[in-house]
DNA sequence: CGGCTACTTGATCCACTTCAAAGTACGTGG
DNA sequence: CCACGTACTTTGAAGTGGATCAAGTAGCCG
């Protein structure tokens, strides 16, 4: 695990490395003194590499770190004792994971690596001692939380009261959009997760998954190439969201 | 609206009031010195009552404050543009409310009272500031917001993984305990919302859910009369959540 | 090339929804 | 205090979206 000394921290080294991170609307743009360099220096502990398949962390770890995804991406999920899962999110770069923790100092759900990975180790002891002093640091960090409630209260609405081509639209939109943050392309991705994942996450079975998708470009709305999506008709897709069930 | 400065605060008032709080386990155990507790007078800064069925506030609203609820019961919800509703929490004295707001100082979902309510108003912008001094106060109140992640993560399998039996069952032993926590019975309560709040937020229709009641009466789980629920066999409600769907 | 994992597609089944009709509690005004 | 209206709940019967079961296919990697 190559330890955060090993690579020496710049401002602009910084800057690179954290220009995608959701954090970094705290740590950089609002003209951090020298001071607020050496203390956001004291902020992300160390790297990690975390190859695919690996676990990030395990439901019951000991909480001691929010961690910010640098490359790859991950999921997170929840086991019932009889083996059931449901995937409970994806992260990609810039996002954090970990904050399901800080609750009993235990973490409650897991975090496996999609893709070999790496991570910015944020020891949260330190990110809450920092943040006393730094206001715009203590308040991005309080957004980033109520992001994920937001977040997770529109998972809610796709699983409570979505059918299943309306999830998979609300997904495959939502996953554009990231991309297209993150300078990619908004119309032609590649998945990183399996339609056992993709349909754990949106409350399907993976042949419904399938078949949605297969249905999709029946209709040109998308073309499926296994893991590689083209988005053909955006709007289309959006308009699959905004209709009522039976009409 | 009754101003806080309209009620004397005193630290013994203090303990009495807010003793069933979520906040609680900062503000009062840990021995806050006379400074502190002037301090805490800075952060609770009104209370409001809500009638039954009134909003405490709107999707869109402009964020300014969460909410402890002191007295009564809430439940927040989103709305689809076709008029699907989608409710994502009950919530009962001592819970935090609003915490969705803080990610775009907008509010993202309504929150509306199940019965005449009372509510502390917690200006956030306060929060913050007091709780850049006090770390425990900091650190409590992670607590609450990563325990409302925890807990969207567990409506999501809910939601996304069990079958509407098993929903159910979740939905009265996490009521059970909840009541039990507040110092009621745990076999004994008075649901607040209706069978079409409960459906929506368990993703299922009010005949399948008064279905679910009677099918557990049936079963010699439950006694019902409408919205009192008497628990007759824990036991058995428990088990209904450790079975696989199929055995 | 062989073996594996992931994906697609078809046929059948069933849990939950939808539609419909009563029944019950409750508040209000006469 | 009763009559009526309203909102909520229960229950039955029929319909359907997605699950399940079952092959078969495509891509990947040693």
């Amino acid at each position: 695990m190559p330890n955060r000394a090993v690579v020496p921290i710049t401002v602009e080294g910084l800057k690179t490395a954290c220009s995608q991170c959701n954090l970094q609307e705290l740590c950089l743009p609002y003209g951090m003194s020298e001071g607020d360099i050496n203390q956001l220096d004291a902020l992300v502990g160390a790297r990690r590499k975390v190859k695919r398949h690996q676990h990030l962390y395990r439901a019951g770890d000991t909480f001691e770190s929010i961690y910010a995804v640098r490359t790859g991406s991950f999921k997170t999920d929840v086991l019932l004792e009889d083996g059931r899962e449901q995937v409970t999110g994806f992260q990609m770069s810039g996002e954090i994971i970990g904050l399901d923790g800080i609750s009993t100092d235990a973490h409650s759900c897991n975090a496996v690596a999609l893709e070999d990975s790496e991570v910015c180790v944020i020891p949260f002891a330190n990110l809450e001692e920092i943040s006393r002093e730094i206001g715009s640091l203590q308040h991005q960090f309080h957004k980033v939380m109520s992001r994920e409630i937001v977040r997770d209260h529109g998972v809610m609405m796709l699983l409570g009261s979505m059918r299943a081509e309306e999830r998979l639209a609300a997904f495959l939109i939502n996953m554009s959009q990231r991309f297209t943050a993150r300078g990619f392309s908004a119309a032609e991705f590649h998945l990183r997760m399996t339609r056992e994942e993709i349909g754990s996450y949106l409350g399907l079975k993976l042949e419904t998954v399938s078949r949605a998708f297969s249905r999709f470009q029946e209709n040109e709305l998308i073309t499926v190439q296994q893991k590689h999506i083209r988005i053909r008709d955006i709007d289309g897709l959006k308009a699959l969201l905004s209709h009522l069930p039976n009409v």
